[in-house]
RNA sequence: GCCGCUAUAGCUCAGUAGGUAGAGCACUCGGCUGUUAACCGAGCGGUCGUCGGUUCAAACCCGACUGGCGGCGCCA
C-alpha cells in the first residue's frame, strides 16, 4: 500500500500500485470514468474503463463522493490529470459504498458548521489541521529544547485567574467549581522546583463575545520561569514564535500554498520583534489615524489600526496598571506603570499573548489584592508562593488558535480548530 | 450585555404593487472512451423557521419567539 504523495514522481512511471482512500471526485462518460482519490496526503487522479474491467466496471463508475475504496493500477504520467499523473485502474476493492454526500458545492458558512464533522475532510481544512499540528508541536519542542518542563494544571478549580465575570460554573459533588481560565497560577507553584515550565491546555471563558477571533474554549500555551524578567521573557517568546513559524515553512508549505497563504509574509518574521511602551505608542497613535488618551485601553479597532502598520510582531509593554489585573509587577522606575507586555500579531490580526513579570513580595501582592477586592482564603496557596523562597518570574500565555489563525491568514478563528465552541455554536 | 443582518426544495439562492411556488446543484433513470466541482435529456423534490395579527386572499405587510451570522465591549 502507497501513500499518494509517494507515488506522484517519475520513478513510480509504469509500476503498478494500490492506494486506498476516499472518492474527492467522480466524472462518468458512459464508457470510461475518472475518479480522483483522495488520502490524506494527496489527491490522484484514477481511470477505469469498461475494456479493463469488464463486468465490474458499473460497480466502480456508480460510486458516490465520500465511498472508501481501495485501487490497485499501473501509474502513468499525464497533464490532463490534476496532480500530473494518474493510475490505470485494473482491480478495486469498495469498502463502503455511500449515499450521497451532504457537502456539495453550495456552501453556507451555517452549513459548513452544523456539518463540520464532514466538513473537516476538506482539502482546505485538511492542510489547516496538519498546519495547527506543526504549531503544537514546535511549540512543544522549542521549550523541550531550552530546558522547560512540560506541566499540567488542573482544568477544574476554584478561583478566577483574570476577572470573576467570566467563568463557566459546574457542580462538583457538593460544591460548586469552575472551568479554568487559565492555568498560570499553577505554572507558578512549580517553578519553586522546576523553574521552568510550559503547559498546552485548554482555557474556558463565559464571555458572550461575537467576534471573529474568541472562542469559549480555546488551546492556551502557556509558560513560567523563575528569575524570568519582563524582557527576558519578550525573548524567549519571540524566539519561540520565531521558531514555530520556521517549522510551519519547513513542514508545511504544500499546505500553505493550497490555502493560497502568502509565505514571504511569514519568511519575514524573525527575532527580533519591536517592542513599545503604552505612553509611547498612545503618543504614536495619531500616526496611525487615532487620537487616543493615555488610560484608554486598546480595542480591536486600535489593534487593527496599529498591526497593518507593522510586518512584523509587536510587543506593547509597560501598560497603566490599571489596564491589567492584579498579579503584574509594577515598575519601579515608570510609577503607575507594570512590567508586562502584549505581543500583537501583524496584518492586523492583534494580540496573540499576554505576559510580564510577576509580583513576587508579599506585601506588595496582598496590596494589590485588597485594592481589588479579592478574599485571600481562596488565594491561600498563591500567597504561600510568596512566603517560601519567593523569587523574581515572569510568564506568558499563547492563544495557539490565535496563532494557527494568523499563520494560516483565515477570516474566522472558527477555522483554526476543528470543533469550535462558541457562544452559539456547541454541536457537533 | 448592546447593535445590525438573516431564515423559501437535501444544498445554494431567486421570487411578487399581497392573487394556486421557481432555477442551479445533489439524487434517480437514459446517453456519451479524456473528464477537470464534465456535458445532454427526462424524473423526483416545498406546511416558504414557529406562533399570532391585518386582509376576501400572506412566502410577501405587522408583532412576538426561536435558530444562525457579523460588529462592539472583554480577552488569548
Amino acid at each position: 500500500m502507497e501513500s499518494i504523495e509517494s507515488i506522484l514522481n517519475d520513478d513510480f512511471i509504469g509500476k503498478t500500485v494500490t492506494v486506498h482512500g476516499w472518492v474527492y471526485r467522480i466524472r462518468s462518460s458512459g464508457k470510461i470514468t475518472f475518479i480522483i482519490i483522495r488520502d490524506s496526503t494527496d489527491i490522484v487522479q484514477c481511470v477505469a474503463s469498461s475494456v479493463n474491467l469488464g463486468d465490474r466496471y458499473n460497480d466502480i463508475s456508480s460510486l458516490t463522493v465520500e465511498s472508501s475504496l481501495e485501487v490497485t493500477g499501473k501509474i502513468k504520467k499525464d497533464d490532463r490529470a490534476v496532480t500530473g499523473y494518474e493510475i490505470q485502474i485494473n482491480d478495486f476493492k469498495i469498502y463502503q459504498r455511500n449515499e450521497f454526500f451532504p457537502i456539495t458545492k453550495d456552501k453556507s458558512e451555517e452549513f459548513l458548521l452544523d456539518n463540520r464533522h464532514l466538513w473537516i475532510r476538506s482539502r482546505e481544512f485538511t492542510s489547516i489541521l496538519k498546519i495547527r499540528s506543526t504549531v503544537f508541536k514546535a511549540f512543544s519542542d522549542f521549550f523541550y529544547k531550552n530546558g522547560y518542563y512540560q506541566v499540567q494544571g488542573p482544568m477544574m478549580v476554584s478561583t478566577a485567574t483574570e476577572g470573576g465575570a467570566t467563568l463557566f460554573k459546574l457542580k462538583f459533588f457538593d460544591d460548586d467549581v469552575y472551568l479554568t481560565q487559565s492555568s498560570q497560577f499553577y505554572l507558578e507553584t512549580m517553578i519553586y522546583s522546576l523553574e521552568k515550565v510550559f503547559t498546552i491546555a485548554p482555557s474556558f471563558r463565559a464571555e458572550k463575545s461575537r467576534t471573529r477571533r474568541h472562542l469559549s474554549e480555546y488551546w492556551h500555551a502557556e509558560g513560567e520561569a523563575a528569575w524570568l524578567h519582563n524582557e527576558d521573557m519578550m525573548q524567549v517568546e519571540e524566539k519561540m514564535i520565531e521558531y514555530i513559524i520556521s517549522e510551519v515553512l519547513e513542514n508545511n508549505e504544500k499546505d500553505l500554498k493550497l490555502i493560497n497563504r502568502d509565505i514571504s509574509k511569514l519568511e519575514n518574521i524573525k527575532a527580533p520583534f519591536p517592542r513599545i511602551k503604552y505612553r509611547d505608542l498612545i503618543q504614536k497613535s495619531k500616526e496611525f489615524g487615532m487620537n487616543l488618551k493615555y488610560g484608554d485601553d486598546l480595542g480591536a479597532d486600535e489593534e487593527y489600526n496599529i498591526m497593518i502598520h507593522y510586518d512584523k510582531p509587536l510587543f506593547v509593554t509597560n501598560y497603566p496598571e490599571e489596564l491589567k489585573t492584579f498579579y503584574h509587577l509594577p515598575d519601579p522606575e515608570n510609577p503607575g506603570e507594570i512590567l508586562c507586555h502584549d505581543l500583537l500579531a501583524p496584518e492586523g490580526y492583534g494580540e496573540i499573548i499576554g505576559g510580564g513579570e510577576r509580583i513576587w513580595k508579599l506585601d506588595q501582592l496582598l496590596e494589590r489584592m485588597q485594592k481589588y477586592g479579592l478574599p485571600e482564603e481562596d488565594y491561600y496557596w498563591y500567597i504561600d508562593l510568596r512566603k517560601y523562597g519567593s523569587v523574581p518570574h515572569s510568564g506568558f500565555g499563547l492563544g495557539l488558535d490565535r496563532l494557527v489563525n494568523w499563520i494560516c491568514n483565515l477570516n474566522n478563528i472558527r477555522d483554526a480548530i476543528p470543533y469550535p465552541r462558541t457562544v452559539r455554536r456547541i454541536k457537533p
